[in-house]
DNA sequence: CGCAGTCGGTGCGATAACGGACACAGTAAC
DNA sequence: GTTACTGTGTCCGTTATCGCACCGACTGCG
């Protein structure tokens, strides 16, 4: 991550970086220039909504920082927070993959910049070329192996344990600093728990040391001691993105 | 499901009818015919591993009987199940999207037969055919649907709801009749609880008449009953499956 | 036919998480 | 500064699930 990019796209502002952006970084410079005329800068905001559940994606979103959520809910109104992304991985996957529309809900978690594209163009450059298909074929195997190492871990796993790994997670994709800037509620609604659970749980790592709770905000004191407190998965996802998208290394070079 | 296909391919046994399988039945003839040559038929027995963790697929698997299973497991040897396919799917979708090996490890639930096709020649025939690859990219957001669902339903629901839940799920996968071959040690695999649990959750299901348990077997007595004490997200995924890939509808026609 | 092995059921205490009500404390607005 | 609000911490009892140990019952092999 931090790479820079060996040239500064057209039509994007100066000094802009598409690096910035793993899979868009990871695409040969002839793919990307085919995307890059279409590719609309956006910035979003905490709870934007990018797609409600059962509506069709309009755009695709490949974010530069922040992170966007996807929760799925249940009939009673109960919810979870089933993957999120990054700047190491794209928001709209069933429009991507021609699926009208996603079962889940799916929004800015994280304030931050994307670089989005409309689903049209997406699609026909990736079938036209290979390359596209094969950085977000992969991207999606990435997303899924996310997906199914979060339903393992919502399994088996405390509260206490997946609080630190959402915060860790959050916390790679925070710009900002240490600081995450939400409330209990929120992260209650992200484990699929109550907010006592959290309110318990952030205490426990308090108390540890580990973090500083107050009124809407948690700040990261001790990074290393939340990866012990976490559970492997945070690891394990990290690793499997590592694996299928190289952070470093050009394919093209 | 139970659709005749119109013409009977080349190479395979007298009878055989690739329409069992929901992928496979909804590419167009000649995209088919494309695959067709290379396709395999091979009977699958309970526990026969499709594919270990880490390990790379050799072939992609079309069943069109039986079940297959992907279970997650943790250093600790824990282990959840978070995702199945049956003839609606495919197994090897790793491979399908270009990642070298699953995190997870692939096995067979339910015996049954299956058409297997190498690794590289499926992921050609979709970089030359579009058809092909909308209909597989149309899956794979449909599995993912499933196990995002299942990862908010392992939050979310109670062990007999879910233990209902797996059941049905198994049931539509089963060929013979409503009787499922399997030990309460597996069902807690499944589910990812203690067998105890297992024990008590169908032990209410039984006291409720919806299934008689029997060392070893469980026959399925009330399917309706069952479908009222499973959580909704085996509909859930049901739907969505079959606004994805409609079972009836032939695109060609 | 009997024995070993496997599978299922039971009992125990411990713990994690739930659900609801309520009390307190920052924060922002007047 | 006071008020209203919203976010956080605490109390209660209850339920789901865990972990372990052990018993009983069925099954298939020799």
């Amino acid at each position: 991550m931090g790479k820079r990019a060996r040239h500064v796209p057209i039509g994007l502002p100066k000094g802009s970086d598409v690096a910035r952006n793993r899979l868009l970084a990871a695409l040969p410079p002839a793919d990307y220039k085919a995307l890059e005329p279409y590719l609309e800068r956006v910035p979003l905001n905490v709870h934007d909504v990018l797609a409600e559940a059962g509506e069709a994606f309009s755009h695709i979103y490949f974010p530069e920082s922040g992170a966007v959520s996807i929760v799925t809910y249940m009939s009673d109104g109960s919810g979870v927070e089933v993957g999120t992304m990054g700047n190491e991985g794209m928001a709209g996957l069933p429009a991507y993959l021609e699926a009208d529309a996603s079962e889940s809900r799916t929004f800015c978690q994280v304030a931050g910049v994307t670089l989005r594209v409309p689903v049209d163009v997406l699609v026909s450059a990736a079938a036209s070329r290979p390359n596209i298909r094969r950085v977000l074929n992969r991207y999606t195997q990435a997303y899924l192996s996310l997906v199914a190492q979060g339903a393992a871990c919502n399994r088996l796993h405390t509260i206490e344990q997946r609080c630190a790994r959402w915060l860790l997670m959050t916390h790679d994709r925070t710009v900002d600093g240490d600081v995450l800037h939400l409330k209990q509620e929120f992260l209650a609604l992200m484990l699929g728990v109550r907010r006592i659970g959290v309110t318990i749980a952030a205490g426990a790592l308090q108390e540890a040391g580990l973090i500083k709770y107050r009124r809407g905000q948690i700040r990261i004191t001790d990074r290393d001691g939340l990866e012990a407190a976490a559970c492997e998965c945070y690891a394990a996802v990290r690793a499997r993105f590592d694996q299928l998208l190289p952070p470093v290394h050009d394919p093209w070079m």
